[in-house]
DNA sequence: TATACAATATACCATATGGTATATTTATTT
DNA sequence: AAATAAATATACCATATGGTATATTGTATA
């Protein structure tokens, strides 16, 4: 059971994730935190020890979201190129579910924290690498289920994957556009029928 | 001949863009703007009307001076198809050239502005629409010279080179690694050559 | 029900914010 | 050189900033 302090530090992350998430760090303000939460400077300080642990926290929440959705997506299958569909299959229809975040969090944070001194930056450069890591871990997994080519470099084609995403993402939001967003996982799905699935 | 307060004007943009391109619009301070001009409230606000009219003269100085080295990279040859990789071979070495910029303007104030209510977003999306439209005269253009393929869709390889291109870059500065760039600008080669060329 | 402690609210701090009115300096014209 | 206009500096404004010390409230235990 949680205690008061637990759940107002929940109720707080929850609500302020997609703010920071939409505004950035330096723009969102200890104003707009209180305001959204209804709670007092007395009642955050109390639960953080600072603004940039409230970003931090925010950022993790963001991310845990996303990637606990990702992994149930990726629970209908359990065959590991058929996951790999289901990734670009996931992103197909990120633009609806990622706006509930306030955006993309690798995206948004990755550009907003790249010129402060916050911490920021690292944990999304973590969460980057850990997820390319899961990609190309499941390359060769399908490797050794002889459903993947054998002469797949996994760790290349995980950066060449996110990539795409990314950039579809990006494009998606700034031009308000989702067919960037299909068209690059039409894109993604055909390279892996033509180059990686035997 | 330029008059002094043009000049003044000219000096201030030129300072303070890379500025606005690192930081963004609301975490770059009138104070950050005094200091690097080594000006006054008084000299800024003489020549610039608010804090947002700034901003938007520092991000066309950068788009202005990316899209003047691109054109003038792409005058290298007289081919649509030959300008079409010039293009990939330029952005192939464009982490080192953004950087002078305080990175890529198109990516960095898109993400920063997606929130604001100043007119950035506007701007920026100008800016992706004209260039998409310029690439995809080029493809036009290569059709009636019978360089490209009159099967290609002009409009969306735009869009999906534009795309690929600043995922890469997201990943590229996000990750400090530049073979994001690279390994996205070789693999658009290879796509130009394979889809695009007749 | 009284006591102790945890959680939140209030009042305050020094400093920074974007912006303006006015004084001063610098350039241009006569 | 004097007068005029343009450009810049100074001093100020109200408000917002992140953060803290302390008072108040709520909650659990004895």
């Amino acid at each position: 059971m949680l205690t008061k302090s637990e759940k107002t530090t929940k109720y707080i992350i929850e609500t302020v994730a997609p703010i920071f998430n939409k505004k950035g760090y330096e723009a969102t303000s200890m104003k707009d935190i209180t305001s959204a939460t209804s709670l007092t400077k007395g009642a955050i300080y109390g639960n953080f020890k600072n603004k940039e642990a409230i970003a931090i926290s925010a950022f993790k929440e963001n991310v845990n979201a996303l990637l606990k959705k990702i992994a149930k997506h990726q629970n209908q299958s359990k065959s590991p190129l058929e996951k790999l569909y289901l990734i670009t299959d996931f992103y197909t229809n990120y633009y609806d579910y990622s706006k509930k975040l306030g955006g993309c969090p690798i995206l948004n944070i990755g550009v907003d924290a790249k010129h402060q001194e916050t911490s920021l930056l690292e944990h999304v450069r973590s969460v980057i690498n850990k997820t390319q890591y899961n990609i190309s871990k499941l390359i060769d997994w399908g490797k050794e289920t002889s459903e993947i080519k054998q002469e797949v470099n996994s760790q290349l084609f995980a950066k060449r994957l996110y990539s795409h995403i990314q950039g579809a993402i990006f494009m998606t939001y700034t031009m308000d556009d989702e067919q960037y967003l299909k068209q690059a996982m039409i894109e993604m799905n055909s390279i892996i029928k033509n180059e990686i699935e035997k």
